[in-house]
DNA sequence: GACAATAGTTGTATTCATACAACAATTGTG
DNA sequence: CACAATTGTTGTATGAATACAACTATTGTC
């Protein structure tokens, strides 16, 4: 990853030791995805924002910051490849609601079983002690993320 | 980012912690890079490459897990910037040492002054404990690492 | 010295991502 | 009702990433 200056507070220091710690391991996870699903990274991501509920288009636009028409564009692939399908949106005849076919969901289950984002060894070894802190730590921040 | 299971062992799911919580930040922040350099982020992260010591064409390759031809091409942009310059290697006639041109540090130092890549609020908030448990965390994972 | 291996270059083809223009259908507002 | 805004589609163009084949120059080895 792009290296960084040790400039700024102790709380940037160690936010960018965090930084690089995951972003090394993310270069070989996209290419597992990308495998598993024999979809291209940015497919299997729309996927993913699937998952829970069916999105407009214009909402995975603004998820994927892209514009509409790369997400017709993406959004058509998957529709030919039998993971999702546009439905009408009950409240408003412009928008549609794209879902995941059951083909879609079981693809995404395949690749949340082959698909391991294994904790480095490093992370794996640290004492019960120090993976306590360090998850009260980290929910401490996503709790107070908004 | 890609959802995840909640699978494996408890550091799995710390980590995920981690990478979900860094992975949100990137897409800004390589637009920034980008912005800041006029650069494909690639080229740019191939610059840094470079900040250390001189490297060949076949290091470069390595390190950025693309091939000879890829590596050529993206040298000649970075030479044809100005930002870099490939010099005979003093050991082996074969391979040429890509170096930063003056020109092609300033960028880097630019980058480096401009593209601040700040802890998420959330972060710079936790108490000054949590900040120092967090770094002695991440050192012991960092010094475990090989 | 012949031959294989290494380091890099050139050229080609394919796939992706991104951005934009022009358009249709629907909805909201004066 | 007329008109602007919203939602999505189609088409086009361009820049990038990736992979491969074929080549030169140099080095190491039998």
């Amino acid at each position: 990853m792009i290296g960084h200056t040790n400039s700024g507070t102790e709380a940037d220091r160690i936010w960018q030791m965090m930084v690089d710690l995951v972003w090394e391991t993310r270069g070989e996870w996209r290419r597992k995805v990308s495998d598993a699903t024999g979809l291209p990274f940015s497919r299997a991501r729309l996927l993913w924002r699937l998952l829970d509920e069916p999105k407009t288009l214009k909402q995975l636009a603004y998820m994927t910051s892209s514009d509409a028409p790369a997400t017709t564009v993406a959004v058509n692939d998957l529709e030919d490849r039998g993971l999702v399908e546009r439905n009408p949106h009950p409240d408003n005849r412009r928008a549609k609601l794209v879902s995941l076919t059951p083909s879609g969901r079981r693809l995404l289950e395949l690749v949340q079983r082959t698909v391991h984002d294994d904790a480095p060894t490093a992370v794996q070894h640290l004492s019960k002690t120090d993976l306590a802190h360090l998850r009260r730590i980290l929910e401490r921040i996503n709790s107070s993320e908004h």
